[in-house]
DNA sequence: CGAGATTATCGACACAGTGTCGAATTTAAT
DNA sequence: ATTAAATTCGACACTGTGTCGATAATCTCG
């Protein structure tokens, strides 16, 4: 069942194997797709056979999701520090964290698509995921409101404008023009909040 | 490799069993996931053994494939009836093609679902529903263009706010709140129309 | 140092799922 | 009724995941 984690703590050598381990993932990741990478694959990547990997992590999805956990913490990171910038215009601050979005996409593409695309299979990837679009949707409603809008509705449009954009630089991440779709949706941003 | 089509025509009684094959997939999607359906299971839905169901498609992905098909098939049928709306207001217009859309999801759900899901892992899925996402784009761009927008702008605007529309109404098909969803979308598409 | 515990590694196995083959059975048509 | 095509399926080969127990490396501390 892979769900007894036969190693809690273990602060010894092993502890450069699991960074080994989801290091290979990520670069795996970087040239093939989700689908062709094996366990025996990321094992003989980081150096160690099949059924050691299993002494780090109890099953593939806790690889994949330690590697997208790991990924997100950084998104979440950096995306405190963007969203605190009150100082210019709603708009200009929706842009700006749209660009801020774009860049993630363009320096850990490979990961965050494989969030994407895992959601839908483990639970706890989609949890992880669904994370931090909520936490920037949060943020970005406090800028709705700045903008005006009351009530229920800034959560709801801050919520979908999101999706919007997770799903937009999704598909850009795969062709290539990461910038123009950013600016498609800071546009779209923007006509939201000025509209009457 | 099953990419060799075994039954190219034949107009036999087995045509009965490909519908079989597809229907008992759809009612298997509607209560389990695509994860847990298996072969063997549509196989026994539909009345026959597993080996049987390569008589009728190639792979597994060619069952999936066909029933993605058939249910794209109706979508874009019900797409292109309601785009031809010209005599009502382009934001009036928006908000009925994603209210029709949200109707979709709520009828087919689950194999529409299954389609965004199985997109990034089965090319031809990923062309069809592609496809059909950029038929509505297109379709919506010439609304976006009766409101007054030109140049390249509308297109890429209809585009983001086409994924935004899949997006927000394939989560909402999962909780259940799909009126409440279309109904932010709609709004959307309005500020994006409306505004300067 | 060196015995005992802990950490790490791996070969071999069990299992589940996909797709293939060829032989047997059913169905249709002359 | 005979022949050909359509249909069915058991048995097999293959790939990939996860488990087990035995072995080897490393650490701990008396």
């Amino acid at each position: 069942m892979a769900t007894t984690r036969k190693r809690r703590d273990a602060p010894r050598k092993g502890d450069l194997r699991e960074q080994a381990i989801l290091d290979t993932a990520e670069a795996l990741l970087e040239r093939e797709h989700v689908e062709p990478m094996t366990v025996e694959t990321i094992a003989k990547g980081a150096g160690i056979s099949r059924a050691s990997l299993y002494f780090y992590f109890g099953s593939k999805q806790d690889v994949l999701t330690a590697l997208v956990a790991r990924t997100v913490a950084v998104l979440d990171e950096d995306a405190r520090t963007a969203s605190v910038a009150t100082d210019s215009a709603p708009a200009e601050t929706a842009r700006a964290a749209v660009l801020l979005t774009a860049k993630m996409w363009r320096e850990h593409g490979p990961v965050m698509r494989a969030a994407v695309e895992l959601s839908p299979t483990v639970p706890e990837i989609a949890r992880l995921w669904n994370g931090t679009v909520d936490r920037y949707a949060e943020a970005m409603t406090t800028v709705l409101r700045r903008a005006g809008l009351r009530g229920d509705e800034p959560a709801a449009l801050a919520r979908a404008l999101c999706w919007m954009t997770e799903r937009v630089l999704y598909h850009a991440s795969r062709t290539g023009d990461l910038a123009a779709a950013a600016e498609t949706c800071a546009e779209i941003w923007r006509r939201t909040i000025t509209a009457a």
